[in-house]
Parts: structure tokens; C-alpha cells; sequence
DNA sequence: ATCGTTGGCCAACATCTGTTGGCAAACAGT
DNA sequence: ACTGTTTGCCAACAGATGTTGGCCAACGAT
């Protein structure tokens, strides 16, 4: 069976709901219920729009960083700059929206944690490899990219998260300058 | 009613198991069943012992970081030290378990989460402010103390818990080292 | 030896979960 | 206008889960 436009809204709505509820409960405490509930639905057209359950949170997730050419940056700007893109993302009502819910279901969904290993793994690294070039010694621009990633998704899991006091309460500027001179170490090598 | 030494064993078999689990699964996945099955005890028992899952995961989650009094190491050598004493408690298979457990269940459990910002909100930022003593401005301290346990926590997170390839396949000197200069960058302002 | 307490097992309950099938109304193409 | 498809709702199912109560054996103190 397919769908025609006519359902789309409530298509939306539904994945709306399941955006929200899956980053307000996670992944397991969510349930069809209350997400058709939350979207005005019967429970059984969410079954019938995504097939399943897992089918739903596979078409709720979908993000692309577009993280920035940081060849095109002067080289002492570079933590600046991705700082400023992080918190952007995350900050972003849908973006950041579809991040937490990525990042709250990944401790106990391999299949988000697959999702986000290939968000920061291949993104991340690829952007890396892209500014050191093939004839830098790629052992030591994988560690970075490690590091790099660990620093990014451990301010995300602080701020977002877990709202740790510090960073939850600080504001997007403040968290920005905080992780720009991290960033810059660790890109500097 | 109360306990006896009697059971002890059993009691101990069952927090152990509930630790394998709730760090294996998460704790929404992890059923009283299958933490009964594996300590070789009734599932009633479980409850009778711990009340309810939920007092089954309170008494299963207890930890004491442990950290080191800094201003007793040279400022030269402190991230290095701290950067060691991480990778070894979270290298440690009870103390690793049990921060392995909670930083899997916090993005789901309000509890978790409560526990992960004592220990970390106020054992690091305590350890902090030990060190920069209270004549300095405590503002920056608390910014600090917010970066310092991000890093930490993202390079748990992506070394324990998502096992992102370039953290979980080094060793634990390569994690130690990587993480010194970036603790020493924070400490150091 | 006796009696109150604890340990352990069994079966069952109440509830919630994702999911399915059936049926009537609204629609789209001809 | 007619027909086949899509939409939506309702009720129900099948399975799993945390939890409870009842029963009997093992224990410890007197």
C-alpha cells in the first residue's frame, strides 16, 4: 500500500510527536500510544504509516551536519568557527531537537548509536581528513577526530542532556568561547 | 522486615547481576526476570529484597570517584595526572561497571541523571574549587568545572558506551595521553 | 523442643505494550 | 456515476512486565 498527500499532515504530525516524545522519554518510554495521542491519531495508523514502531524512530531521525570547510578558515580561527557551528546545531529548535533524541536513545538503541557513529565518525573524521590532506600521518588525525568527537558530544550530553549546572545554565555565546580554545588544541595538535 | 546474613549471597548475586544488566541493556530493557535468572534466584525475591526496580537500581548504583587533591601535584603535570586517574577508574571492571551503568541510564532516568550531576557537579567542581582556593573568581572555576567534566564524560561516553571506533580501539596509555593536554588546556585557563 | 521470623518457590494478577483485522466513510481516476 | 483504493476508527489480541499473596522449609533464640 501506498500513501498519497492526502495523509501527509497527519504523517507530519505523527513524526513530529515522535521527535518530541522520543527525546522527552526516550526511545523505550515512548510508546505509539501516547505519540498518536500527541499527534491527534489512532495508534493503529502509526503502525500502518511506518510500519513499526522501529520504523517510526528510523523516519524520525535523519540530521546532517554540514559542517563547515575549515581549508577555507584561517587556521587560528578554525576552533572559533566550529564552536560557533556546534552550539548553532544544537541549539537549532529542529536540529537540535533531532540531536538530543539521537543522543538520548544511543546508550540503549544500537541502531541510534549506529546512526551517530556514522554522524561523528564519518563526518567528523572525514572533515579532518579533508583539512590534513593523504600525506599527513592518518593515525594521528584519527586520534584527533577521537578526541574531537568525544569533546563535542560530551558538551552536547552536558548541556543538553543531563543539564549539568554549569553548561545548561551558561548561554550559547559563553558555551561557544568556552570550547573554542578546546577545539583549537586539539585541532593544533 | 529485615535481613540476615543468610541471604547475603543471594542479595550480593542479584545487585551484581542487576549491575551486568542495567550496564548491558539500559535500564528499561534490563527485567527483574532475566536479573533474577542470572543470580540463580525467584524474581519475587528480587522485589522482596530491594522493594521495587527502581530501589533494585539505587542500591546497585553507588560510586566514590576518588579524585585527586591537585594542589599537591605540580601545575605542570596535573592534567596528566587527572587524564590517569580517569581511564583507571573507568578501566576498572566494578568502579567501570558502575559509571558504565549510569552514564547509560541518565539520558533515560531522572535518577541516573541526579546521580551523574552529584558526582561530577560536585566532586569535580569541588575538586576545582579546592584547588583554585576562594580568592579567584569562582564564575570562571564553575566554567571550568563545566568543560573539564563535559570533556570527561564525552570521552566516556564515546569510549564505554558508543564504542566510536577511533576512543574504543586505543589502549588505555593512548586515551591518557590524547586526554592530558586537552585537561591541562582547561586547567590551565 | 517450640515458636516466631526469614528464605525461597510457585502461581497468579493487573497492567501496559506493540500490533492486527475488520468495517464504514472519503477520496481519485475513468 | 461507478469502482477500486486510501483513510480512519474501533475493538481485540498476544505477549511481556512488575508486583503480590500464599505456602512450606530452614533457621535462631529461648
Amino acid at each position: 500500500m501506498a500513501f498519497t498527500a492526502r495523509s501527509q499532515p497527519a504523517r507530519d504530525a505523527v513524526l513530529a510527536a515522535a521527535r518530541r516524545a522520543f527525546a522527552a522519554q526516550g526511545i523505550e518510554r515512548a510508546t505509539v500510544r501516547a505519540i498518536a495521542a500527541d499527534a491527534g491519531v489512532d495508534p493503529s495508523m502509526v503502525i500502518r504509516y511506518f510500519g513499526s514502531k522501529d520504523g517510526l524512530f528510523e523516519a524520525a531521525t535523519t540530521i546532517d551536519l554540514a559542517l563547515p570547510d575549515l581549508a577555507q578558515v584561517p587556521a587560528s580561527d578554525r576552533g572559533a568557527t566550529l564552536a560557533r557551528r556546534f552550539v548553532d546545531l544544537w541549539d537549532d529548535p529542529t536540529t537540535g531537537e533531532v540531536l538530543t533524541l539521537l543522543l538520548r536513545a544511543a546508550p540503549t538503541s544500537e541502531r541510534a548509536a549506529d546512526r551517530i557513529r556514522d554522524v561523528f565518525a564519518v563526518q567528523v573524521l572525514g572533515m579532518l581528513l579533508r583539512l590534513d590532506g593523504t600525506d599527513d600521518d592518518e593515525a594521528a588525525t584519527r586520534r584527533r577526530a577521537g578526541v574531537l568527537g568525544s569533546v563535542i558530544l560530551g558538551t552536547a550530553l552536558s548541556r543538553y542532556v543531563l543539564r549539568l549546572p554549569p553548561m545548561a545554565a551558561a548561554s550559547a555565546d559563553e558555551v561557544a568561547e568556552s570550547l573554542a580554545p578546546v577545539l583549537q588544541g586539539v585541532l593544533g595538535g
